[in-house]
RNA sequence: UGGGGCGUCGCCAAGCGGUAAGGCAACGGACUCUGACUCCGUCAUUCGGGUGUUCAAAUCACUUCGCCCCAGCCA
């Protein structure tokens, strides 16, 4: 218990104990205990939820041991790679306000990690293989069968050069030849059944243009590219674990010197009611039936965004989940209840109505302003001021017909006050052929006008929100309440859970006030639970509004 | 079934041999011009099961059950 130099910072997880350890025992002092990290995604899509788990993880890190953290783009397979996706992962981090120490590209190492392929050529550790997918799957083997070694395992060194040289020049069409490292075709760990580490692809990159035509793989590019960087520490997710001996065999036959990178894998972050799959994202947005990666549908973190989520929420979200390796699911409520109190925090207040139902007051003339507080909570933000003119609509749910037990709103022929406005009493409630109830006639008292110091008789049980017919603006928004219970939600069937989705965008009337949100800006609205940023530079997206509109003066 | 992992409250999750933190959810109650918020209170004699070691185990050992991952020229 003597030389201890460094002072170790406390650790939240069992990965930062890992780091201590190291940290104790010194193995950092070749590089100055200078902890290294970087979040690898590949740009193929748009960043979601579930990568802010890996966000947090790694930035967290960083933070906790002053150390560094790259955002490396894993681009190595051209094929599903674009420019859109880096910038779209530049935006959310920016949106986050995680401020990485460079951006680094896999794809600047193409020339590096083909030298270190020859090395491997040149030192027995790969071959060139001229087998097809089809049969290196076959002669793979299986769970519990070792696998068969190719025909060309042992090609000399010569050969192999050559070969792997005519691979890069494009003298092969694409499938016909891969570079595989040459492991151990018996091994129980399947990953280390020579696994293939360029392949053929004559596609061109966003980057690289057609300049190369083999690709390195991903086993082969990450752990190279983390040694390259002089990444201390590879965290990844669970489904990595199997790949571990892999990723160190790469580093040890490539010949970085120690401290060389030491990969530690972590249970995902997965959400009920969340489907964070990039496929099933991609095929959305692809078949158009959302508007795009940040169409606020989308769990993707710029369809966050646009749904009016505080990144803070996130970040405290994703905080409150810890870190651990047992699969887990986390209840969407938790999500939400981060989002909620954020919002109820620091978000203005605004009313808003889904689903109108039109009050009259029959006795009122004119109209007036009211003055609310922008944020009770807040007062000191300020006042915002709403128009009145008598005729406004409520929530559908403000009113009924048949008041279940307890109920505290409207009924007929019962008072409820307009929220910072007057006390109402229902006289009448007009229906239509179908009995269904299309306005209600209500009287008011003058003098339970709100803050006024004149006595009013009156009494009200509850307090509901409108908005003025004349002056209220159309708007959408979600509601973010979790509705349906987990096992009505379809999980799985995409289709469904689009229906789902769209369900729970709703379009209402709200104060004009919204109208004029500043971007980025939510607003909870009176219900709880109600949130809405307004998108497109903080208008409210008029197209929809229009459509609305016709439906509601149906 | 070969290998690699994981099992602590309904959902996450601390705990690392000394007698089960916290958050979410839920449930009571107070307050309320948001049935919200806030506030007070309740919510694992028990750590997948069993057996051992120990004065003492969720923590160690053995065993058993369950779940996840791996047979892409994806990452």
């Amino acid at each position: 218990m003597a030389e201890k130099e460094i002072s170790l910072p406390e650790a939240s997880n069992f990965i930062e104990q890992i780091i201590n350890e190291e940290l104790a025992t010194g193995k950092f002092e070749p590089v100055g205990n200078k902890i290294k990290v970087r979040f690898p995604p590949e740009p193929n899509g748009y960043l979601h939820i579930g990568h802010l788990k890996a966000l947090s993880i790694n930035f967290g890190v960083k933070d906790k041991y002053h150390g560094e953290i790259n955002l490396r783009m894993d681009d190595t397979n051209p094929a599903k790679e674009d420019y859109e996706y880096v910038e779209a992962i530049k935006k959310s981090l920016e949106w986050l306000g995680l401020k990485y120490d460079r951006l680094l590209f896999a794809s600047d190492y193409y020339e590096k990690l083909y030298e270190i392929a020859e090395k491997y050529i040149r030192e027995g550790n790969a071959y060139v293989c001229d087998l097809s997918a089809e049969e290196i799957t076959a002669t793979r083997g299986t769970l519990t069968e070792p696998g068969t070694p190719s025909p060309y395992r042992e090609r000399s060194v010569e050969e192999n050069l050559k070969l792997f040289r005519e691979m890069r020049a494009g003298v092969y069409p694409d499938g016909a030849k891969v570079l595989r490292a040459k492991i151990d075709m018996s091994s129980p760990n399947i990953n280390m059944r020579d696994p293939v580490i360029y392949r053929i692809a004559h596609v061109p990159h966003y980057r690289q243009g057609d300049k190369w035509c083999i690709y390195p793989m991903y086993d082969f590019a990450h752990p190279i590219s983390d040694a390259i960087e002089g990444i201390t520490h590879s965290l990844c997710s669970l489904e990595f674990e199997n790949h571990r001996p892999l990723y160190e065999w790469v580093i040890e036959k490539a010949g970085f010197p120690a401290p060389v990178p030491r990969q530690i894998e972590f249970a995902r972050l997965n959400i009920t009611n969340t489907l964070m799959s990039k496929r099933y994202l991609k095929k959305l947005v692809d078949e158009g039936v959302v508007r795009g990666w940040d169409d606020p549908r989308m769990p993707t973190l710029a369809g966050l965004k646009n749904r009016g989520v505080p990144p803070v929420a996130l970040k405290k979200f994703v905080e409150g989940v810890g870190v651990a390796k047992a699969y887990a699911v986390v209840n969407s409520a938790q999500l939400d209840s981060c989002i909620r109190d954020e919002l109820n925090e620091n978000a203005e207040r605004a009313m808003a109505v889904v689903n109108p139902l039109k009050l009259t007051i029959t006795n009122y003339e004119g109209e007036e302003e009211l003055t609310f507080d922008v944020n009770p909570l807040h007062p000191e933000t300020g006042t915002r001021s709403i128009k009145f003119t008598g005729s406004v609509y409520i929530e559908r749910d403000d009113f009924a017909l048949v008041p279940p037990p307890k109920y505290k709103r409207l009924t007929v022929g019962g008072t409820v006050r307009l929220k910072g406005a007057y006390i109402v009493r229902c006289d009448e409630a007009v229906q239509n052929e179908n009995g269904e109830v299309t306005e209600l006639k209500c009287t008011y008292f003058p003098e339970s006008r709100s803050g006024s110091d004149r006595p009013c008789a009156v009494k009200a049980k509850g307090v509901i929100q409108w908005t003025d017919c004349k002056y209220g603006a159309a708007a959408e928004f979600r509601q973010y309440e979790q509705l349906l219970k987990d096992e009505q939600y379809p999980d799985q069937d995409y289709d469904e859970r689009l229906n789902y989705e769209s369900e729970h965008i709703f379009r209402g009337y709200a104060e004009p006030y919204l109208a004029e949100a500043e971007e980025d800006k939510p607003f909870q609205l009176l219900r709880a639970g109600y949130y809405k940023k307004c998108t497109d530079g903080g208008k409210l997206v008029l197209s929809e509004i229009v459509s609305l509109k016709d439906s509601f003066n149906k």
